[in-house]
DNA sequence: ACCGTATCAACTA
DNA sequence: TAGTTGATACGGT
């Protein structure tokens, strides 16, 4: 069931407010934090997911500055075209293909 | 296929 | 307060 993170939504609200996180930031952030493994979402999508429907760029903006990049799968969001984007992680973009082909998000 | 423009939020000076 | 940036999207040429 767990799988090590030990992290709650409520734990990652928490944490998003008492790094002085605004609004758009928590939303963006528990919302990829709730995506089920071999999904893929674009950033399109989790922009109009929190409401902020054409803040696809706030949302890439967001995720770089991911302070919870280890808890939160911020790999599983991908551009509208089907390509993977960009990735700020360890490993690039690379990585990113790796962990979606894994998961079977993508073939 | 390539380039330019549109749109939104956060960051820095 | 204003200017710049950015893990994009869409349309026109």
């Amino acid at each position: 069931m767990e799988r090590g993170k030990g992290y709650n939504k409520n734990e990652i609200e928490r944490i998003l407010t008492d790094l002085n996180m605004t609004g758009f930031q928590k939303k963006v952030l528990m919302y990829v934090y709730e995506i089920p493994k071999g999904e893929t979402r674009t950033y399109k999508q989790v922009a109009e997911a929190i409401g902020h429907g054409g803040a696809y760029r706030a949302v890439g903006t967001v995720l770089k500055n991911n302070p919870l990049a280890p808890i939160i799968p911020c790999h599983r969001v991908i551009k509208s075209n089907g390509e993977l984007g960009n990735y700020s992680g360890d490993g690039g973009t690379a990585r990113k293909e790796s962990l979606l082909r894994k998961e079977g998000a993508i073939k």
